[in-house]
DNA sequence: TGGTAGAGGCTTTTT
DNA sequence: GCCTCTACCA
């Protein structure tokens, strides 16, 4: 396939400041690397003057794939990563020129926040006033990624609850420091901070990078954009790719502002437009269209192709979650049964907890899935316990880590003895496992002798660390401590525990493999920095099951968006205000436009959440779906408010598994919808101790009775088991 | 020090 | 509904 002439402009534009507006699907990926062969085979730039940013390791890994398949051994000495394993990379190099040291540990979301505890709690007359720590945590990091350091945060401190939350960011701060630690944020924070402390080094990358592209730019974050800005500095060939609709991560502090200001800041920015998708057929683009057309702050663009019109797009409505899952179960069969692999197909939600449900059904039904995301892997207790062993032999001075594993397995070692060994380190503002190694303590003789043992084991393993590769050093971990045992002892689940940590050796066995640097810490470096995606494994036959957020920057021939309700999604939480209810808008275009082929959309009129049921309405981005766009539409009524038309369809409406679904436009034609009937009546008073009779669950007796008119809730209690609670409004029940 | 049971928070999205 | 943290007792 050959470039368009927009695609074509933005390869062959090299000199100053590009901005390319990409719609989804139109080919971006392809515009990046043909740029980057350009730039090397044409313009003769050196591969090592070329830096790519990407989103996440795996776009990076399949950049680098592609440019290596046509262009054999380009990208040796070129740049091609995320923003954090840049930073990673400069740090290690010249970090010690900001203060750090380099060979820091990184500290992931669970290890900050358990710092964050650690501050909060040693403030013991504040804890109880304190939020939350994750709030606390998610401040800190806002502060961060604004460029706002402690002292400019207590300046802007407005009342006391601020201050204390600003004396903890310094508190936090101090602690990462005392670890010889980096969490996420610091790891381009403390590039920009070395790039203004030293000129020289400053001017040392920005000199060697004469062409910078950055991929999802509406994405960027001020940090983020601080070092584009500073590696832009020199040569100012700064090419970025951004989509302003697809701008999803505001609530990281991104700013796709940074978009709409590039030009400013850049006054001779040459500005394209890539508008023809190569993805999906008109139909999905259609129906995308309609729905981010209600978006206000926007730049505008619409999206077109020259391929077919294709097939409609399908609702699929449900009871409940469970016949939610079922129903996606069937209609992923019916395109297996169609010749579509499973591999192609895709199945995205709002949050992390949705997964549950369709895992259950999926399971059931034997059909091969991967979830990406949902209990990751390395968030793993077994697997944290170990990679807390690793860091800590990388780093002694990681005080979380060590913190994490000083009594596991039991060793005797417990939280009185660890918090005498801390405020030991703190009072010498030296890490505690110094203190444990200089035997600076005064603790019983039976505590000092288990101590002892703790730091001889400790030694043995670092004479391990110091000569053998990272596979080795894991299997020495796991056999020192006996940790096989510990597992199959004390968990019943045990031996699927065992299973994950001999996957964790597999996995440094694989990290290991035509690599120069096998060390532990290289491998550490690594997993830091994994996101769930990169895991994403395209090649296996397997269903794939994953949140919106993480589907950016995917395609699939098959695409099923479930869990279409209002508070769900949109969620909550971001339906009070406009801007949230946009970016929500927004997921739902990115899920939309990663279809190529057919795209399927579900809601369930009921949802378990949080243990209790709630009754729910199809999302209202549903209705900005044009009719004639969908099979099976949601059918609104003029006059009738939305939630009264929760509309089944009626054919192929299976009793058994309380699903139904629209039928494709293959031929066949979806019937009329059977409408529900409206329960709302005011005559319907409902009472505790009342004998009711439901349409589904038959008949119960009325336990409890919250709220009024039309958010009447009722809790009932069935005669054939099971107590459930309903909105009235939308229950099909009724007094008997 | 370690085990257990109950309380409480959580579920928006992540490099 | 599930997981984590805490308080209390052995």
């Amino acid at each position: 396939m050959d470039l368009n002439d927009k695609q074509k402009e933005a390869v062959q534009t090299t000199d100053g400041p590009v901005l390319v507006i990409a719609g989804a699907g139109s080919g971006k990926t392809r515009v990046l690397t043909e740029r980057i062969a350009y730039l090397v085979r044409s313009k003769r730039a050196q591969p090592t003057s070329i830096l790519a940013f990407t989103f996440t390791n795996r776009a990076a890994r399949e950049m680098k794939q592609r440019l290596e398949s046509a262009n054999p051994g380009i990208c040796e000495r070129m740049w091609v990563g995320t923003f954090h394993a840049t930073g990673v990379k400069i740090l290690r190099r010249h970090g010690d020129r900001a203060g750090v040291s380099r060979d820091f540990s990184i500290y992931d979301a669970t290890d900050s926040l358990e710092l964050v505890k650690v501050s909060i709690s040693q403030r013991t007359l504040e804890a109880r006033l304190m939020r939350s720590p994750t709030s606390v945590r998610d401040q800190i990091s806002r502060w961060k990624n604004e460029l706002i350091s402690p002292q400019m945060a207590a300046m802007r401190a407005a009342n006391n609850i601020e201050k204390r939350i600003v004396s903890l960011y310094s508190e936090y701060e101090r602690g990462l420091r005392r670890a010889n630690a980096l969490d996420f944020d610091d790891l381009i924070a403390k590039v920009v901070e070395l790039f203004s402390i030293d000129p020289e080094v400053k001017r040392h990358y920005a000199t060697r990078f004469r062409y910078i592209l950055v991929d999802e730019f509406q994405d960027t974050n001020p940090i983020q954009m601080a070092m584009i800005e500073a590696l832009a500095s020199e040569h100012r060939n700064l090419f970025v790719v951004g989509d302003d609709d697809q701008s999803i991560y505001s609530w990281r502090g991104a700013k796709v502002e940074h978009i709409l200001n590039f030009e400013n800041l850049y006054s001779d920015t040459k500005l394209i437009r890539l508008e023809q998708n190569y993805r999906s057929t008109q139909t999905i683009l259609d129906a995308a269209n309609h729905v981010i057309v209600n978006n206000k702050g926007r730049k505008g663009k619409e999206l077109w192709t020259a391929g077919e019109r294709g097939e409609k797009i399908e609702m699929l409505v449900s009871m409940d979650e469970e016949s939610e899952a079922n129903n996606v179960l069937h209609t992923v069969r019916e395109l297996a049964g169609e010749g579509v692999a499973l591999r192609d197909i895709a199945v995205l939600y709002r949050t992390n907890a949705q997964s549950r449900a369709l895992e259950d059904v999926l399971k059931l039904g034997s059909l091969p899935y991967q979830i990406i995301g949902a209990v990751r892997f390395y968030e793993r207790a077994e697997v944290r316990d170990i990679l807390a062993y690793c860091k800590l032999l990388a780093n002694p001075a990681d005080n979380v880590s060590l913190k994490r594993i000083i009594n596991v397995p039991k060793r005797g070692l417990g939280k009185t003895t660890y918090e005498k060994l801390s405020e030991h380190a703190a009072f010498s503002n030296v890490p505690i496992m110094q203190i444990l190694r200089s035997g600076a303590f005064a603790l019983g003789s039976s505590q000092t002798k288990r101590c002892g043992e703790f730091v001889r084991l400790f030694a043995t393993l670092e004479s391990i660390a110091a000569t053998k590769d990272a596979p080795q050093v894991i299997e020495a971990i796991v056999d020192g401590i006996n940790y096989r045992e510990h597992l199959r002892d004390n968990y019943p689940d045990g031996e699927s525990r065992i299973e994950n940590v001999d996957e964790l050796i597999n996995a440094a066995e694989v990290y290991t493999e035509n690599r120069e640097d096998r060390s532990l810490r290289a491998f550490l470096e690594e997993i830091a920095l994994v996101a769930d995606v990169d895991a994403l494994d395209d090649e296996s036959g397997q269903l794939t099951l994953m949140t919106l957020h993480n589907a950016k920057g995917l395609e699939f021939d098959c695409v099923i968006i479930a869990g279409l309700e209002d508070g769900l999604f949109p969620h909550i939480n971001s339906m009070d205000n406009e801007e949230a209810l946009e970016e929500e808008r927004r997921l739902f275009y990115v899920g939309m436009t990663r279809a190529c082929r057919r795209l399927f959309c579900s809601y369930a009129n009921m949802r378990r959440r949080m243990g209790v049921i709630e009754g729910g309405s199809p999302s209202r981005f549903l209705y900005e779906i044009p009719e004639e766009l969908m099979v099976g539409s949601i059918q609104m009524m003029e006059g009738h408010s939305r939630s009264d038309s929760l509309g089944f369809v009626d054919n192929e409406f299976d009793q058994s598994t309380g699903y139904a679904r629209g039928v494709s436009a293959a031929g066949r034609v979806a019937a009329a919808p059977r409408e529900f009937e409206d329960y709302s009546q005011e005559e319907l008073v409902y009472s505790v101790g009342m004998r009711i009779h439901h349409d589904d669950f038959g008949r119960g007796v009325v336990r409890r009775v919250e709220g009024s008119g039309e958010n009447l809730r009722v809790t009932v209690i069935f005669d054939r088991g099971g107590e459930r609670k309903f909105v009235a409004r939308y229950a099909p029940m009724r007094p008997t």
